[in-house]
DNA sequence: CTGTTAGCGCTTTCAT
DNA sequence: ATGAAAGCGCTAACAG
């Protein structure tokens, strides 16, 4: 493999004039310039990214720590941090923290250890106070479906108190008056908020929340399943089962049927996030759409703008949740 | 932060020597050992990785190339990737190649130029010429869900003719006789063997291929959705839609119903993959199991023992699907 | 605009 | 078992 004094030699020009049109700087004659790519091109040189990395201080990766790098909702996170960092020549180490709090601090130290120029963060077992902390450190963060005010302008999230309250208004507004409810882990913040958007549609109908129609899952399709069998064990009446997320929901529609009551006739079902497969479930689902995408893809260009100087691109911190109406609710 | 050269000084010793026990060196006194652990431990040490590689030439990363980062099938694969390497003290570098012979092309080369220490790569717009001759280069390559005869040690793939042979087999024996398939796009050697299971059972049950019966879609949702539109155009007579994955069936399932037809009764369903929503769909899918996870560890491990002389494991590299009965076909 | 010169932090012979 | 010294390939002041 050809080095920069091979070029240089090559090129019968010095070595800072070679590594100066590595880095696309200014203030190369055009001459020096078309020697040098000549000479590269000629050995067939390729930059060492480890050397430069060592040298600048700059690994140019972005770690990414998630709960889980499978699933719906994560992977189409990643994929649109990796296509945006991509195109500009960086690229993505990610690693998953499983929502342990151990695991998820060694996913942080892991990725700070390999020099990553900054980590986007998308977990829920970490404190506000921890990661006030770690943002005070020498590795930029950014984090993604959380507000921690102290750290604002690091942080991009939607209004899930906003997105939980639209589900369940929507879903009175079709008549229903006994819901169920099928949370999300409590300790998870978004899982809180969704509830609590939840309760204050709930109190602006003038119905009241029922704590024997409400089961904390765990955000995955058989939370769902089991919930449903909790809720009916119960024996309440409910006519609707609004879910914390479209995973639950769809193992909430599994449930339902399985118990031989047909959706959206004898139950309701509402979701959350819309990933891509709500589309295909039976009846569709209705549910909010999180803009995921958009958000990954904001959390990139924050890095591109703040950690690489790019040039200044617009970033929203705050998204919003919309409904997207389908097929798992029926009028009463 | 600090460097080797403060524990050598604090721990009374030499470069060398802390570089030993950093890298777990036989031939050090324990004391030594000893001195350099709590000097480490004072000064809150953490090693510079990227100073390793440059010197040890090896960057303890491995890069993952896959059509897309999203979607049920590749995230599993992911998950199970990163979970193995970290456990090893490795990263994932991830990146797409959206099965674009170019992209692809570029991102081998981008995760080449990362100095990853070995490539595992999923795609299907290589060649396996391309393969075979980069498989000579010096970074180890691992092929999934491909056999490529000339560097079989380094493919982990499934017998996807025999997955295809089994699906239709068993829906032929549900008493169908006339069946649509609808197919991911030839060009990918997956899609096509898949195809040549399904004529052979097909054959063997002395049935006919319906040429006007058949359609290549993309291994995307919609494309099983748009397929069974165009096969009720033809107004030929089908029973059942075998579909190459299960994506395409999940958009099959929701194209029957469009067409105000039940399943099963009206259109029994078949995938392949066996990928984790399967399951939550309505009726559940009949599919058949595509192990990913095993298969995305064992090329993890695969690089362990060979690239980073772990001890011993045992690898395989061929696996076998399995048929996975459930409730979206009916006896006729 | 170009060249010289120190490192970046660590690994790895080679002696001792 | 331990230490000295020479890089790994490149960047970044600084001087000219």
């Amino acid at each position: 493999m050809a080095t920069i004094y091979e070029v240089s030699a090559l090129a019968g020009v010095s070595l800072s004039s070679v590594s100066r049109v590595l880095n696309d700087h200014e203030h190369v004659s055009e001459k020096t310039k078309q020697k040098v790519m000549a000479a590269m091109e000629e050995l067939g040189y390729r930059p060492n990214s480890v050397a430069r990395s060592l040298a600048s201080n700059r690994s140019n990766s972005i770690g990414v720590l998630v709960s889980e790098l499978h699933g719906p909702f994560y992977g189409e996170m990643i994929s649109s941090i990796e296509m945006e960092l991509r195109k500009a020549g960086k690229h993505a180490v990610v690693t998953a923290g499983h929502s342990v709090e151990k695991s998820e601090k060694e996913g942080i130290n892991f990725l700070i250890d390999r020099n990553c120029d900054a980590i986007i963060i998308l977990i829920d077992s970490l404190s506000n106070e921890f990661l006030i902390e770690l943002s005070k450190g020498s590795t930029p963060i950014v984090i993604l479906n959380r507000l921690i005010p102290e750290i604002k302008e690091n942080c991009f999230y939607i209004d899930n108190e906003l997105g939980g309250y639209l589900a369940t208004k929507h879903i009175i507004e079709q008549g229903h008056k006994e819901l169920a409810y099928i949370s999300g882990p409590l300790f998870k913040q978004d899982a809180n908020e969704r509830l609590n958007g939840h309760k204050r549609a709930l109190n602006e109908a003038n119905l009241k929340f029922d704590e024997e129609l409400f089961y904390e899952g765990d955000f995955l399709t058989t939370s769902g399943r089991v919930g449903i069998d909790h809720l009916i064990k119960t024996k309440r009446k409910f006519t609707a089962a609004v879910c914390a997320n479209d995973e639950m929901a769809s193992g909430a529609m599994k449930g339902v049927r399985d118990h031989n009551m047909s959706i959206p006739q004898d139950c309701s079902v509402i979701g959350f996030d819309n990933v891509y497969f709500a589309n295909y479930l039976h009846p569709e689902l209705t549910t909010m759409n999180y803009p995921i995408k958009e958000m990954a893809k904001m959390s990139a260009q924050w890095i591109l703008k703040n950690v690489y100087k790019r040039p200044d691109v617009f970033v929203n911190n705050k998204f919003t949740p919309e409904l997207i109406v389908r097929d798992s609710i029926t009028k009463i």
